[in-house]
DNA sequence: GATTAAAATTTACGCGCGTAAAGAAAATAA
DNA sequence: TTATTTTCTTTACGCGCGTAAATTTTAATC
């Protein structure tokens, strides 16, 4: 490294000897000059230590190398994990991920999307907020920039949608708690923020009428990103009450669960299967903190690893084909079944 | 909103009567212009729908509105709580934070500087990784970047420091714990990541030889973040050989403490207060998750409003100075104590 | 060695805005 | 009213790079 500073490309080009337009090249992508060309400029910025200025490079663009990618609550761990994993494999992949979180609230998200438009990414992946989320902007935003949606669905928005398989998800819940005992009953909010609950609770009605069981719903009051704090308040009432219909409930997801686990720990209702336990609890999503409840959870796994390569897979293509399919397409990823000691 | 849409401010100057050298005034602080002025501009935003390119504004311009913000490990909801705070104020206060997460991982760490770089933020609040984080290249960024620790302090780098007080969250769990019972044994990890881990358990010791016990540290192996998983697996270790040395446990951190619980329900050890219980659990940190834990922690609770406000206000005064403190500063904030069912 | 194709260079222009300087207009003070 | 200050407009230049077109150099093929 050399003390004398390189301000820009032009100065690079005078010490390397090359010219700037083939530097301009090779900035943006290395194999498109002469070996001979590269080795001799990857010899200069070993000696200068130069980064060529992003706002200069992309303001005069149509297309940059950024990439969105929007959660709903980045507090939950789940998406906390999904964006990491989508993150990494856009930097692999030679883009610039830029993370954002709609913090459950539907202003944020809308706000999120308007600064997007103004990164102008080269494409974007969204999970939207749900049944909250302002649909009209959203769709607007999809005709504009290339998007693709994962793990909510808004049918018929964005360019393709890659999610988690609720039909299997909660099919294998359920085949496997009816397998080993009692029938249970679907544990899930009134009116739940996510997409995803809908299609559980769906999947639930549509597998007990198909085992020619009678379908059993608790539903519990809230409105909030608080599943935690819903599941339990909700659960402690119904033990105060008149108590679940059946002794084996399966929650529309983990977090709830977590929520529910706690309230049976409050109320002294052992969970676990067998000899000896009051109930049995199982879930969908396998939340990063479901093996280390009291008990630990039974569930239906997301593959993480899956989702976010599709995922990524399906943007580079959308990028690749300049912004629009032909098609939208739905990916939908099944679940794996996780057992554990609650179920 | 008219369809005939707005390229650029010469554009924009056209329609609204006003020059483009006034508008680029308003845009970079709306004071700044005539209130008559700033009427016309916002009618004709409001017709017109126009924003800046945020690429050309930022290339001729030393200093962005741009503040990077920057956590170890954003799976960890702690971190996406204290984040989610960070970026409302940042937003707040008319500046675009950029949330970055290293994941645990130096080399990630000194790339997400290395990008923050080019994008020439005003300033950057940085928790930085810890024990494992590259100090020479941290230093080297705090030399060329306003930037403002918070969380996990490193001595002497950065502008200013902001973080909790560690001494104020051992104290009062120790001395709670002390007067209602037993004295703690205290639950950490052998090399912790985290440099607030090492001054809780100096001030663990500090405590007890103040109050004239004995200390008694129990170590666990692990180095990664994942913390819950360390501390079940060294809980299931010591509970198969000797067993805890007291029956009052103290953990170093939230994340342990849930690892210890599952081991506790997994070995049948019941955790709380009074008759009919084998342990006692505290904890420090007051995680989103620890009053769902079963039973629910008792912990020491970081004031996440004021730790997130004090960081933001050291920024915000950090940028007005022009990046640099005559003298740096370290504020710690104190902890609460949250009193729950484990201890 | 001549022919051809591929890659690099030179030249030139433009992107959208920041910003400085000088003068004109408007608001405020006297 | 006039003088003064503030605000705005006009004019002009530059930021660092993308990119196109024409030309020259280099490499590959015969």
């Amino acid at each position: 490294m050399v003390s004398q500073k390189i301000r820009n490309m032009e100065e690079l080009a005078s010490v390397s000897g090359v010219s700037r337009p083939t530097l301009s090249k090779y900035f943006n992508n290395p194999d498109s000059v002469r070996a001979s060309t590269r080795e001799r400029i990857e010899a200069a910025l070993e000696r200068y230590d130069y980064r060529p200025n992003i706002y200069a490079m992309n303001q005069n663009r149509s297309l940059t190398k950024n990439v969105g990618i929007v959660v709903p609550y980045l507090a939950d761990p789940f998406f906390a994990e999904i964006a990491r994993n989508l993150e990494r494999r856009c930097i692999d992949a030679g883009f610039s991920p830029i993370l954002f979180s709609s913090h459950g609230v539907p202003a944020y998200e809308n706000d999120i999307l308007e600064e997007l438009r103004s990164i102008k990414p080269a494409g974007v992946l969204l999970a939207p907020l749900g049944r909250v989320s302002d649909r009209r902007v959203i769709e607007k935003f999809c005709a504009d920039i290339p998007t693709i949606l994962f793990d909510s669905n808004l049918d018929g928005i964005g360019e393709a949608f890659v999610g988690s398989d609720n039909f299997s998800f909660v099919s294998q819940t359920v085949e496997y708690l009816c397998r080993t005992g009692e029938a249970p009953c679907f544990f899930e909010m009134a009116t739940p923020v996510n997409p995803n609950a809908y299609k559980r609770r769906a999947a639930y009605l549509k597998i007990m009428e198909h085992l020619g069981l009678e379908p059993q719903i608790v539903k519990v009051d809230g409105e909030s990103w608080e599943f935690e704090k819903i599941g339990r308040q909700g659960a402690l009432k119904i033990f105060d009450q008149d108590g679940f219909p059946t002794n084996t409930i399966l929650c529309s997801n983990d977090r709830l669960a977590i929520g529910l686990l706690s309230a049976c720990y409050e109320r002294g209702r052992r969970v676990g299967r067998g000899y000896g336990y009051a109930l049995r609890v199982a879930s969908n999503d396998d939340h990063p903190y479901s093996r280390f409840t009291s008990p630990s959870l039974t569930t239906a796994a997301h593959d993480y690893e899956v989702v976010s390569k599709r995922s990524i897979e399906r943007l580079l293509d959308l990028v690749e084909a300049g912004g629009r399919f032909a098609k939208r397409t739905e990916e939908l990823i099944p679940a794996r079944l996780v057992l554990r000691e609650s179920a």
